[in-house]
DNA sequence: TGCAAATGGTTACATATGTAACTATAACGT
DNA sequence: ACGTTATAGTTACATATGTAACCATTTGCA
């Protein structure tokens, strides 16, 4: 029978990562779990992506912005938020108008269907993040508020 | 014109989420960027996934392992590691042969040319990983690690 | 003016990923 | 021994995502 779960021979010559403690690995790991979590509270119920999600967050915050204002401020690109509001606007949760100035920009905002919506997804989300938050005590909570601000600086 | 930029008139009685201050968001753009910049390293030189390194990097540790096992100790579920294996072992970089007492498991191991490429790309992704760190004192990785364990426990 | 370059946004194509159904083999209980 | 159930892995389909090419409009400047 084959040898199993035993270290490769040649461990020491060929210095393999150590996933588990490799950072960007833990980081995605956590980060879909997260997500992923917070994301089954209204994927089904609502029809409604991650992405797309995000964009409503950010038009309930800033009224008006165009496509372009949207993807700046969800770090989504470009396509990535054109595709989402073509499936929000259909749905019937965000309103797309003709910016008066400029005809190649669009002006975007939450329909009252939207805002329905976001009023209750809004709260199921803090509220899944509190209970992430929950597994850290004050101080660790401010150290990974300072470490994220200086990873991401 | 129309109004930009300006909170939206409801923002009281909607209480919108502040994306950039919220956890599951911030961890999404930072793993992203942070595993966008590592592979960007390997992916056109190479031609290999995220999803591909990963596999060979467990390889590398442990030798023989089954296409289950690899899944388990990657986080990633047995579609995508059928799937990276089919390429892997395609590109002559994995080996697969079927487990002696039991013909449904496969017994898989890194090629020479596997260990090859690992050999290149394991070092480049250590050195990144620094780089990242680097934006931390002592102090703050000791945090940073232990805030993980806590999170992910 | 008027024409090249830039910008906002969409479309098209290729590739990646998730879910469910499927095949083959093995394990279990009678 | 034998039918049921579980396990390893693959295939098929639908959906998501990234890249590049594309249209329309606007800007900059000769």
């Amino acid at each position: 029978m084959t040898a199993k779960r035993k270290p490769a021979p040649a461990t020491a010559e060929h210095a393999p990562l150590q996933l588990e403690h490799f950072l960007p690995y833990r980081l995605s790991i956590l980060s879909n779990t997260i997500s992923q979590t917070i994301a089954d509270d209204y994927q089904r119920r609502y029809d409604i992506s991650v992405t797309e999600w995000r964009v409503m967050a950010v038009l309930a915050r800033f009224d008006g912005l165009s496509a372009r204002e949207v993807a700046e401020r969800t770090a989504m690109d470009k396509v990535a938020v054109s595709r989402a509001l073509a499936r929000l606007v259909e749905a019937g949760r965000v309103n797309r108008s003709i910016h008066d100035g400029d005809k190649r920009r669009s002006v975007l905002s939450l329909t009252e269907a939207g805002w329905v919506m976001h009023d209750e997804v809004a709260p199921m989300a803090r509220a899944r993040e509190r209970e992430v938050l929950a597994k850290l005590d004050a101080e660790e909570c401010a150290w990974l508020t300072r470490i994220l601000d200086k990873l991401q600086g």
